[in-house]
DNA sequence: CTTGACCTTCCAGTAACTGGAATCTCCATG
DNA sequence: CATGGAGATTCCAGTTACTGGAAGGTCAAG
């Protein structure tokens, strides 16, 4: 299978398919013109690390979690690491966001928003103590 | 005010604050020796960006803020505007990341997370309609 | 006069692609 | 058989916002 196919059947850019190449991350076969030709296994590697990747696992992590996927001995312990360090992180960042989200809303709420220049926004990010 | 008094007192780094000049957003004096030299106005101005990319302002969002911050004329409703898009952003983000928040948490409490091969997150990444 | 801290510039690397140029291969049509 | 266009190849550069490091100039203290 052409790289154009199967950047139609998983959705991934051919330019990002042939990145992972690039990377060692999912690698295909070349046929007798230097065309790439992918079987179903490659296509469900690819498939793999676009759900890793939609879950925001890096790249590195995709690459942890494709040799354990490939790895039958492995114990589940540590995938679910994995997962629970990528949780974390998810955890944490949707706290500062929230964190972002109530000092943003705050400010353009007491920000008139009109045609005159007052803007505690600006005080605000000047430092301004007296600001909002 | 050498680049290192800066620093220590912005508490940005010295390289962060050549960057911001290298940009064209904080520009400093130079003194004879070629030394930076930076006066309270920079240092006001350094701190006004170091709370916007706080917030998560983007460099280019940075430039449009201080630059509305020096137009003594300019109506606060731009101002408004760009924190209100900056929270949007922030609440399209807070929201990818609970659905990625319940998936991840979702998986890892299905795994067993012990010696065994089974991984329903594994199964789950590759597309296992069963798994989970 | 030397040492060490601090300053300078410039080059390269990070993450994960994405865009674009130049070139090749394949297939269908005239 | 020639040709045109789609689709393939490689390679280089750009993106964001820095960060690290090398090579070298400057300054104050001893």
């Amino acid at each position: 299978m052409n790289i154009g196919e199967v950047a139609q059947k998983t959705g991934l850019p051919a330019k990002t398919i042939r990145y992972y190449e690039d990377i060692g991350l999912v690698t295909a076969e070349r046929r007798p013109n230097g065309y790439r030709d992918y079987g179903d296994t490659e296509i469900h590697n690819l498939r793999f690390v676009q759900r890793a990747r939609g879950l925001g696992f890096s790249v590195a992590d995709c690459r942890d979690l494709l040799s354990l996927y490939r790895d039958r001995h492995r114990s589940s312990s540590d995938v679910r690491a994995l997962a629970e360090a990528r949780l974390r992180k998810v955890d944490d960042k949707i706290a500062e966001l929230q964190g972002l989200r109530a000092t943003l809303d705050h400010l353009v709420n007491a920000c008139a928003g009109d045609d005159r220049p007052d803007c505690p926004i600006l005080d605000d990010l000047a430092g301004d103590p007296n600001a909002t």
